[in-house]
DNA sequence: TGACCTTTATATCGATCGATATAAATTGGG
DNA sequence: CCCAATTTATATCGATCGATATAAAGGTCA
């Protein structure tokens, strides 16, 4: 073929410095969680993102190495947030269940303030409405990101959610029924991440400020009640 | 260009019959449901999904017209057999609301009925498991089938159960609490449907068998019975 | 300042996408 | 049995995809 393969690229004006490779994989980063978020790994387009992050095509593929390596990073980035976000909640329930807690209405109260920080954490910020759209995606369909997610994210956070439950049920009822029941109590939260546009629309909220927030922590707080006080098989 | 654009086609070896217009609707659209519920709708593509179904890709662009389409159908199709199979336990709780039902005790029943429905339909159903992808999905970022999603599906499913919470505690409590414990309510079973292959992994489970299945609608009941026993703003 | 590394930018490749023009095959009505 | 309508099949277009070869520019340190 005549042209001689690679012609010389030109250069536009130089437009100041070179941000740190950091800044640079941080804004690629933040630009690529809505967008796969939104699209899927498959929808989302490599230019994209690049165009949303204010960068080009290639320097994905220069700080990732490629599109399934970016997104194993979106992964491990959400992770990363979320832990930040729920530690201060988490943190003195790991503890008791760490010392062998068997102190059943402490368990109760650690409960509630998991749950308190869960809803925090995934209804209250906006920041978790985009990340839950990721989740929820790599949940049904599994790929590059799900043995993070599930290390990470899932099995942990249920497990202690259920150490909690069996706990303050003075450790009577099966811990198998109490893995179930963490399971479908964080699930509830489902209506307010991936479903916050549905429940918005049904509930007739224009947005979910102080008093909705309310709303929803008065529903889970009675749900850890009513599971806390009933053991099952005694029933 | 030399070549007189568009060749004449060769044609391979006839294979019998034609099939009905319906057939092949039908199975392009068994084919796209699940297609569309892995990838998303541009993850998925319409050649993948032809040859899924035994057709050919401009097969796809007659009969749907477009690959947007082909969504929408698949949005109508997923909603007509859902509310095929959801029929049976919801139907006398129409009825009941329809009639201007108050007795307290019959709600209560009627609403462990429609959940016991939904139980089968979402958990114990393999199909479901597919459908839930497409509506998952399409509940976090709206698409072309969100309006036929929301009309047809979790507006109403929503109310419904709204209704029956609310009669269920004799009229007292405001509706709009029931809502929102009806959209929650709801979203638990998310564990089992999106999310069912995290909660198999959690829980150990093989497969969701008869014991599981008891397991969970145990579970519902409880929280049924939890929602109806407090009255909101009676605590 | 000059050599070297890091980072950014351009151009382009091969593959695949949705859509459609075209034609062949089948069906059904008279 | 013929003809119009229906359905299926082939070939191909223009757009877009992820990736990469290549070059230029900024940063670092002697």
């Amino acid at each position: 073929m005549p042209y001689g393969r690679r012609m010389a690229p030109r250069r536009s004006a130089p437009r100041g410095s070179y941000a740190k490779s950091a800044d640079t994989r941080r804004a690629i980063l933040d630009a690529a969680i809505p967008a796969f978020a939104e699209h899927g790994p498959e929808g989302a387009s490599t230019r994209g993102i690049a165009t949303a992050a204010g960068v080009n095509q290639p320097a994905l593929n220069y700080h990732f190495g490629s599109k399934d390596g970016l997104y194993r990073q979106c992964a491990e980035a959400i992770v990363d947030r979320f832990a930040l976000s729920m530690g201060e909640s988490t943190a003195p329930a790991v503890e008791f269940l760490a010392a062998g807690g068997s102190d059943a209405a402490r368990a109760h109260t650690l409960l509630n303030g998991v749950m308190h920080g869960l809803v925090d954490t995934l209804v209250a910020s906006t920041d978790a409405q985009v990340w839950s759209g990721f989740v929820a995606r790599e949940m049904h369909a599994p790929g590059e990101a799900f043995a993070v997610l599930y290390e990470r994210l899932w099995q942990p956070g249920t497990e202690l959610a259920a150490q909690l439950i069996h706990a303050a049920r003075g450790g009577r009822g099966g811990i198998e029924t109490a893995r179930l029941e963490a399971a479908m109590l964080i699930s509830n939260l489902v209506a307010f991440t991936s479903g916050r546009r549905v429940t918005k629309k049904i509930m007739g909220w224009q947005e979910i400020g102080p008093d909705q927030l309310a709303a929803v922590r008065r529903s889970i707080a009675r749900q850890v009640d009513a599971l806390v006080a009933v053991v099952p098989g005694d029933e």
